[in-house]
DNA sequence: AAGAATATCAACCGCAACCGG
DNA sequence: GCCGGTTGCGGTTGATATTCT
């Protein structure tokens, strides 16, 4: 059952799971202190028992200072069905248009909202060819005013038009924010 | 109120591309 | 050109939260 890590010494015991906030913290201090580099030595040098991979994941989708979280707005939720539909399933590309959102964030916000409500539009258009809009999947989710890229953007999805996005107002309160994590930072480093 | 079903999202995995020796 | 190590990407899984019955 032992999994070998990524070309580090077989023996060294790799941590697996959700990340605890000690790690969180020390992979902060440590890139703050010494920068990005090599994940899989700084992982080491850090004192993580963690692969560099994960250690690289964690950074990138949730430690970055700039990572933006919850909250996809509407502008961003069109941008991303624009892009998605000019380019599929290349979530890394797409998150470069969308400043700190990350291709994991992004992956799953279209598998969970996106595509979710493609299929039941599928689904709907399979079943009767009116015109006239179901809003019966859709209408619980109805709750914001905010302008709808749904009324805007006719992207290749031809029943799209039904949806109408959840946009999350105020989301992920994580057990501690960035700025707590951050300030704690600052508090350790020196 | 409790259990079941569903939704969400962090994290892992495998693979391919890249890079330096 | 080959090889081993590293990085980046996309798909998938599993734990937790939320909603439904």
């Amino acid at each position: 059952m032992e999994k070998k890590s990524m070309s580090s010494s077989p023996d060294v015991e790799v941590r697996k799971g959700p990340w605890t906030m000690e790690e969180d913290l020390i992979l902060i201090n440590y890139i703050a202190n010494h920068g990005e580099g090599v994940w899989n030595s700084l992982a080491r040098s850090a004192g993580l028992k963690r692969t560099g991979k994960s250690c690289r994941l964690r950074w990138l989708n949730y430690l970055r200072p700039d990572v933006r979280r919850g909250n996809i707005t509407p502008e961003e939720q069109l941008l991303i069905m624009e892009l998605h539909a000019k380019w599929g399933n290349r979530w890394s590309k797409i998150a470069k248009h969308l400043p700190g959102r990350t291709d994991n964030e992004i992956k799953n916000y279209w598998r969970t909202r996106i595509q979710k409500h493609i299929k039941q539009a599928e689904n709907f258009s399979g079943q009767t060819s009116s015109g006239h809009t179901d809003q019966a999947t859709t209408s619980s989710t109805q709750t914001c005013n905010a302008v709808n890229p749904m009324e805007t953007y006719s992207p290749p999805y031809d029943n799209f038009q039904n949806f109408s996005g959840p946009f999350p107002t105020e989301t992920n309160e994580n057990m501690w924010s960035m700025e707590d994590l951050w300030s704690m930072q600052l508090l350790n480093s020196d």
